[in-house]
DNA sequence: ATGAAAGCGCTAACAC
DNA sequence: GTGTTAGCGCTTTCAT
């Protein structure tokens, strides 16, 4: 392909009458070598135009310096700020981050998972699909001793690295906020997963309600965005009675919900109060500003690369499970009834 | 590091009594190859758990399947909407992306370039930072024939190949849409910036305001943000005449100026039309709905990794510049005047 | 402090 | 249709 040659530490070797070892060992610092020869060398290597072959050193090496990630998708806020964070930590340890999306199918990050398992990535940080949360297709990752994180979206089994909220916890403080204003009559807004991001909300939300004696019911979208949330609303004003609270587990799907009541002459907060999760940008946004759940992306994509450089550097396997703080977040659209 | 020897084409070739430059080509699927052979080869690798070395195959073939990209930031809807339609294609034709963040800064920018060069990327796709529009560290590219498409953010000089909107058309669009609703005192939003993003968007601005006749004033933010676009929405509060219709160059700004043009008692579009540029989800989920300019980063990603094969598989270096569409979307944050 | 030599796993030119 | 051979560029013992 490339016209030109490419510079190589033999040239530089050639060049400066030295043997290619040293050279190598010079071109990393490397104290053994005299000062004089490891300046001599950048100086050469410089003017040569000399760039170090990472394959030919991954090949000696067995390193890649690369982690992997697979997500469900890109172009979420909360997922690209889960990357942005775990960027800057890969970067700042000399590590390439290689990105892929699973679109939610399973099938897909299987793909995924092979395609990284080839580039040999020395560790592997993971969101699930909300379609399939017992993967098997990432055995062969702990079979070879490359570490895996998961994060948000993990593994039903217990045996696994993650980093992840409390989302029973989570849920269970937003619906118990929705209570603490007044509501009786609960509904959650949520897609039918085995995830635990979904389920424990879900779950969370049922325990608050019951632990306060509340009247709670779930609606299950096929998705959960602006459309399906609008969806959502045009069912809840069909409801009788209607619900006083609404917990939705994501906010596209909460604010599209709310623009909707409104447009249906359901007034947010004064008919209906509603909480997100996620604390995406855009709750500061609508008209009343969204209550939610917050849970910073960018601290959680650097704890699972951190956690993730562990693992790598120390050779240490030791599953750990790291629980993300949340928090209920009041505006507008929780804060009236009382 | 990892315990067990890894599985070679030496290994199938033994276990096989085949050489292995056959097995190399059966795995490939070379039809050279007796059919049966390839057979017999799959299942053997299957059973060996064999996984191919990208690395060795990489050092031979000088060609990593791999393309960077660099881009200022990854948690912005935009940008992870282009990430997201580069990373489809780039699958689909059988490469792996990797990422970095210039967080905006030249010299992160360039430490970027210098990674990518050193891990042989196949090509590079860039958007620049605000900062520096007339980089030179992305020179050893294309001294070595690999290949760049530039994105949204292009640099200054022509012989470049690049994807982006016609930002110039396109602010006039917004403008003259302004106009058209009746604004004769008109202000721009934007940044202090070389790039063409900013600098094509002012100028569009002002010259649509020049050919209407209209009374034209550019506002610099040090940003453009929520936080900023409240600032600036409280100098405008202050300005007298006041603007009659803004375009801010982009929609977070836009917004944030449009809800606490909001708090001041300023209403919109009743008392100033507000347009922004992005056409980001938000523009749907601020009250009024913002009007903006469309402009798709799904496909523009999707362009430029397609432009960037098309590069590679057919070693063609013409410079081509690809417009994207942009149109004006009309909310109601600019509806009513007219 | 430096060098010689072997080898990481794969591919491709050239044989047969 | 299959095998032989050499080499991609680097790192790392082991010598000296």
């Amino acid at each position: 392909m490339n016209d030109e040659k490419e510079v190589t530490i033999y040239d530089i070797a050639r060049e400066l009458k030295l043997s290619a070892s040293t050279v190598s060992r010079a071109l990393k610092g490397n104290p053994i070598i005299n000062y004089k020869t490891r300046q001599k060398v950048a100086e050469c290597s410089e003017k040569l135009g000399y760039r170090t072959n990472a394959f030919a050193s991954n090949l000696r090496r067995k390193k890649t310096n690369t982690i992997g990630v697979i997500v469900p998708r890109l172009d979420s806020h909360f997922l690209s700020s889960c990357l942005a964070g775990m960027e800057e930590v890969a970067s700042t340890n000399g590590y390439n981050l290689i990105i892929a999306q699973s679109h939610e199918s399973s099938k897909k990050e299987a793909e995924n998972a092979v395609t990284m398992f080839n580039n040999r990535v020395d560790g592997l940080i993971v969101s699930l699909t909300a379609e399939n949360n017992q993967p098997d297709y990432f055995r062969r990752f702990t079979e070879k001793h490359v570490p895996i994180v998961y994060f948000d979206r993990i593994p039903a089994k217990e045996d696994v690295t993650c980093v992840c909220a409390n989302n029973f916890e989570a849920a269970y403080k937003a619906t118990h906020h929705l209570i603490a204003k007044g509501c009786r009559r609960l509904l959650h807004i949520t897609i039918p997963s085995a995830s635990n991001v979904y389920a424990d909300r879900c779950q969370g939300f049922e325990a608050a309600a019951k632990d306060a004696g509340c009247i709670a019911s779930t609606l299950f979208l096929p998705a959960l965005n602006m459309e399906t949330g609008r969806d959502a609303a045009n069912q809840i004003g069909k409801m009788s009675p209607r619900p006083e609270g609404i917990f939705v587990a994501n906010d596209i799907a909460a604010a599209g919900c709310m623009l909707q009541l409104e447009e249906l002459g359901i007034a947010v907060p004064n008919d209906i109060l509603i909480i997100g999760f996620n604390n995406d940008p855009i709750c500061m946004l609508v008209n009343p500003p969204l209550s939610s759940v917050s849970y910073c992306g960018r601290d959680a994509g650097m704890m699972a690369a951190d956690r993730l450089f562990e693992m790598i550097d120390n050779y240490d396997f030791a599953f750990q499970k790291i629980i993300i703080d949340t928090s209920v977040i009041e505006r507008e659209s929780s804060l009236i009834k009382q």
